[in-house]
DNA sequence: GCAGTACCGGAAAATGAATTTCCGGTTAGT
DNA sequence: ACTAACCGGAAATTCATTTTCCGGTACTGC
């Protein structure tokens, strides 16, 4: 994962590569609860692991993050995919997929090159574009099918995504929300999506440039 | 607003009181673009004033909150009477409440009481709970007249307003999203809020429970 | 005008919360 | 049994903010 074992050397433990995994398990969930920003120490209580253990795969917190984005996209593709073949509308398929993106948070995860800093590893780079594409597919064809209203594309979509609130919204400490406020809103939204729309939307379709720089401003990533 | 002037004393410098106000519309204006955690530094900027002076009018960061929060939220019941009054339906009262509250994000200054910290001030906790109260009434009318959706309450809707982006996401640098992300998203939600709605809504509504604990994680507020 | 107080600006100190380092103590694997 | 890998988590570091402080400025009443 970020550990390329040299050629001569000794190759890594086995419960070293099940801490690897345990690491993003556990980043997965919190990111998932929480949102992104949660203290690596909150990834390690998760894991059951020490600070140092993420630290000794991870070379710092930014390298994480990209890994997990990179497994949520991943899988968001293949969702997608397998939605398409399995559903039996286009309607249906793009909700799976958005309902599949709520629960995971993948587009929270969607990072673009920063101004700045370190680019984006080019494996992101590559799940990202190949997923914006496959969601573009799929919403020209709800929109053709009549399903998803014509004046909203995969970037709005996404930024959409991106603001529904954390599953979880508490400090570890209390119990948390007792309603489910993703999932209601997420119902509401798409509930709103469907086509024709009664409401007009707006100023002009969101573009790829408002897409990299939300993320960028608010995930700095 | 926060200096009550000893009754013996000289009154306040008649530039000083000019200066509050000027304190006040820099960082409603701040907040509403980029959500209530900017930096004090930032208000002064926006005010054309020195941070010194925002802290010789209010004495703490949080203080400034809340008198913002509370100037919103009259504001808002005040829009919502008058939609009442204006408006032909419940519908379109409801809108133009929404509306005005993405507009000046004011849901997103709904504070609450915090765990073990000072409580909020008595003006707060009633423009808050006057606000809420009004909010219910009228999504009452709107609901039995039929044009919005039986299975959402005033919680539900406060919580999503919450949730919007802000009007503007970049650092001050950039130019910011050239898209409308606040307003398009608004208008999708308005449209998921249309009775009779066709997904289900997941669990049950949101309580005065969960709009406390959202606040108060949320804001520290 | 002048005195005198209120006021202002913004550098610097205090805070706070996070990331990242470090190293003594363990453990897997041969 | 030996040793390189590995782990835990306290401590050091970093970084962005809030908050203080005080020399200098400018209202205001006389």
């Amino acid at each position: 994962m970020s550990e390329v074992v040299p050629s001569g050397a000794r190759p890594q433990r086995a419960d070293a590569r099940e801490n690897v995994r345990q690491i993003l398990r556990a980043a997965r969930a919190v990111f998932a609860d929480r949102g992104y920003e949660v203290s690596i120490e909150e990834v390690a209580r998760r894991s059951g692991l020490g600070m140092g253990t993420i630290y000794r795969h991870f070379p710092n917190k930014r390298a994480l993050v990209e890994e997990v984005a990179i497994g949520h996209m991943r899988e968001t593709s293949e969702v997608l995919a397998r939605a398409l073949a399995d559903e039996p509308d286009a309607w249906s398929a793009f909700t799976r997929v958005m309902r599949h993106m709520a629960e995971v948070r993948s587009s929270q995860m969607f990072p673009v090159s920063r101004r700045r800093t370190t680019e984006s590893g080019p494996a992101l780079v590559a799940a990202r574009d190949a997923l914006l594409s496959d969601l573009d597919g799929l919403m020209d064809r709800a929109q053709r099918e009549g399903s998803l209203r014509a004046d909203v594309n995969a970037y709005d979509v996404v930024l959409m995504m991106v603001s529904l609130p954390p599953r979880i919204a508490d400090d570890g400490a209390g119990g948390g929300l007792s309603v489910d406020l993703t999932g209601r809103q997420l119902s509401v939204l798409l509930d709103g999506l469907r086509a024709p729309g009664a409401e007009q939307l707006p100023g002009s379709a969101a573009t790829r440039p408002d897409l990299d720089e939300f993320f960028r401003t608010r995930f700095g990533i």
